[in-house]
Parts: structure tokens; C-alpha cells; sequence
DNA sequence: GGAATAGTGTCTGTTAGACACTATCTA
DNA sequence: TAGATAGTGTCTAACAGACACTATTCC
């Protein structure tokens, strides 16, 4: 299949998970802890070779799988990274995925080849990640802050039912700065409605329910 | 390198090239008539396959120059194409990149791999299209729509200089709805200045000429 | 002056931003 | 009733949409 002429030489393709979360009202990517050179003991994201029979997006879902039960969630195709020199092993092109979860949906175990798992909130990265995987998460970021303006993904991170309080911070979160309460609600309050519940037993006044409009 | 499991074969990887510019009031797309098989004599994307020492930009260049003259010219990662048989010779993962330019600045020629080059209508493709191409010149113009509204994406397609009314048509071709000229010219007119010149020479009142400013 | 296109003024309804207010829960 | 958080009413300025008007050119 390969020979010595270049131009026939095939560069491997990889897919790369970001997988993000709220928790602690901060946004957090899933990230493993690498046991295998290169970068061993270094934090990078999960990914995984595309196997020549496989879709991207089948790959991006089998990466998944290895650190996660996540199944039936919201992803998209992010960006492809191919810096000739981005893996030091060989060449390497990258197709970059991200995931997002609300919390509660996601559990995660640390798979073969990692040595752990973990939630890294993304404003606080390590100062060296693996690969070209610091470029990737901040390209990512961006891309969150700027659809979370013109479209609906701020959803992704609240489950089905939910409060107006809660998914306030949430927007606040990923825009990274504080909204006013009585405007966010009169614009998001078109595409949603009451389930009828509310939250209990604080000292204060409960929040009700929403669930999003399906129109 | 490669060996009988197939996890460890890699797909082939190409960039596929959208041109797209303006041009009898139409937006239309550089599309190349095959040589070869398979798919010989149909109407497909520029391609090339991404050599082990390039990066998909200097690949997505390589595949422009082949049949343009272009060169310094607005262009950006589209999207990444995975189908299993989109390519019914093997497996081929394809990377598309979209340019933008005024159609002053195209010129085109015959490349060596092609029977001829032309402009194609974008909203008036042919039936069948090679590979998946149809779905990603499809997956551009949608693309093309949503970033009109929220980037200056149009003014890649008008030259340094340009009137009014023709930035406006070309927003009209680009939205594919017509646009009210005095609310038109109240938006863009915060991005714009005049350059002092005017066009001329036709029956009726001449339009100043604009060039964008730089804030 | 007439045909043609360039360019402007303005009214209206909607929305973004800011802020002050009222409501409901538990201890 | 106090403390805490949920939720509402309203003013203002900016903007989008719609339309009617004026301006400049060549014949």
C-alpha cells in the first residue's frame, strides 16, 4: 500500500473527544491522564485512530465509550488539526469532536490506556497538555461562547427539567459574564414551559420547572 | 506500514476546494469536469490528496493553483466528510475548505487532470455531481446564508472598491431574499468609508464609491 | 422633462439594557 | 419577621422593518 514516493504515503487520522460539562458552576472538559509515550503522566483528550472502516463520528463514539456511558448525546464535528508535527510519532491529522452533557448524565471510568479520568475546568488548564490539545480545547471554547449568543446549545448542559436560576448561570458560565435576570428570562421564556413542579425545601421561595417547547 | 488489520490501515485523506464568487448576479462555484475514473466526465470539486509533509492548507493551495491563479485570498476549514463509500475506489476521508473571492481577481485554466473548468450556478447544479459533492457544496452554501447574518463574509466577494448598491445585491444573491436599501445602507454604513470616487458614465446618478475601514 | 438609478428622512413596533419593585419560602 | 432567592413591571435607547421622498445623471 505505501512505497517511498510521499505523495502516496497516507498520514494517519485520529478523532478527538471534548466532551463538556458543568459542575461546580464552572465549565469542565473530560480529560485522561496518559499512561503511554508520548506524553506519558501528561493531561490530553480522549481519542482514538480511525479504523478504515468506520465513520468519524462512529470513532468519535467509540472514543466515548472508553472513559464514559454516555449514549443518545449532543455532539458535533468541531474542527480537523493537522500541524505536521502536532503527534511527534508520525504524521497525524486530527478530527476534533465535542460532546456537551449536563452532569448528571455523564459517569466516567478510567479506561485501558489511561491511567486516570477526570473533569478539568477549562479556565484553569495545566500549563502542558499533550499534543496540540491546549489549541484544540481553546478553539472549542470559542466556539461554545459565540453559539451560545445565536443558538440554543446552553440546553446541552441542563437536563430535561430544569430552573430559570440555574440555566441563567449556566448562560452566564459559558459567556463569562453576568446577565440581568429579568431580560434573560423575557427573551429565553419563548422556547420553553412550565412543567407545572417546582424545587422545595430551601429557605426561600422555590424556583418553578421548565422543560424546553418543542415548537 | 500497513498490515491485514484494519486497525491499523489509514484512510487516504484530500482536501476538496469550494471557489465560490459572484458573477452574473448569481452565486456560483469553480467545478472541474473529470478526465477519469471513476466519475469521468462528470462535474466534481477541485481535490487533491494531502501529502504526508503538508498540512491541509498548504494541500487546500496546492488544489486551488492547480486550476486558478489565486493566491492571498479569503478562505476557511469547511467541514470534514467521512461516508464510508463516498469514494468508490477506498476508503477516503476528505477535508473541504471554502475560498471566497471577488470574480475580478479568478482567472482559471485547464489542469492537467481535468477535460475543463467552468463556473457552475450553485442554486442550478447539474443532476449527479462525483462523490458526495453535491451534499458539500450544499453544506457551503448553507453555510455561506448563516455567516452573511453575522460576519462580513460578503465583503469577500466585492473588490477594494465598490458601490452600494452592488455590496447590496450581493448580500440579496447571498441571503437569497431581497433587502430594503435605506435599512441596508443604515447598517453597512458603520463598517465603511468613502474612498471620494464615483462610478459614471450611465443614464442616471452616479454611486459613490466605498472601500471597508480598517477599525 | 423623462427615464433610470442613487441616496435620505422618518414613522412604527420590537428588542436590549438597566433597575426597582413584589412574591414566597424556611428558620 | 428576617433573610434569602424567585419572579415581575417599566422606563429608555437602540434597532429592524416598511415606505415615501429627494437627488443626480444622460438622453
Amino acid at each position: 500500500m505505501s512505497n517511498n514516493n510521499h505523495e502516496y504515503e497516507n498520514p494517519a487520522v485520529t478523532v478527538d473527544m471534548l466532551v463538556f460539562t458543568i459542575e461546580d458552576e464552572q465549565l469542565k472538559c473530560l480529560m485522561v491522564k496518559r499512561k503511554e509515550e508520548p506524553y506519558a503522566g501528561m493531561w490530553s483528550l480522549p481519542g482514538v485512530f480511525v479504523h478504515i472502516d468506520e465513520t468519524l463520528e462512529e470513532a468519535a463514539l467509540r472514543g466515548i465509550r472508553e472513559e464514559t456511558n454516555l449514549s443518545g448525546i449532543y455532539f458535533e464535528q468541531l474542527y480537523t488539526f493537522s500541524d505536521i508535527h502536532r503527534d511527534p510519532r508520525k504524521r497525524v491529522i486530527s478530527v476534533a469532536y465535542m460532546a456537551l452533557v449536563p452532569r448528571e448524565k455523564l459517569t466516567f471510568c478510567t479506561g485501558e490506556r489511561t491511567e486516570s479520568v477526570s473533569l478539568i475546568h477549562v479556565n484553569n488548564l495545566p500549563e502542558k497538555l499533550a499534543f496540540d490539545h491546549k489549541k484544540i480545547i481553546e478553539y472549542a471554547r470559542n466556539r461554545i461562547k459565540n453559539k451560545v449568543e445565536y443558538t440554543d446549545i446552553a440546553f446541552h448542559f441542563v437536563s430535561e427539567e430544569f430552573t430559570l436560576p440555574y440555566l441563567q448561570k449556566v448562560y452566564e458560565i459559558l459567556l463569562g459574564k453576568a446577565l440581568y435576570k429579568a431580560n434573560f428570562r423575557k427573551k429565553i421564556i419563548t422556547y420553553i414551559e412550565e412543567t407545572g413542579e417546582s424545587t422545595a425545601g430551601d429557605a426561600h421561595r422555590p424556583s418553578k420547572l421548565y422543560r424546553r417547547k418543542k415548537s
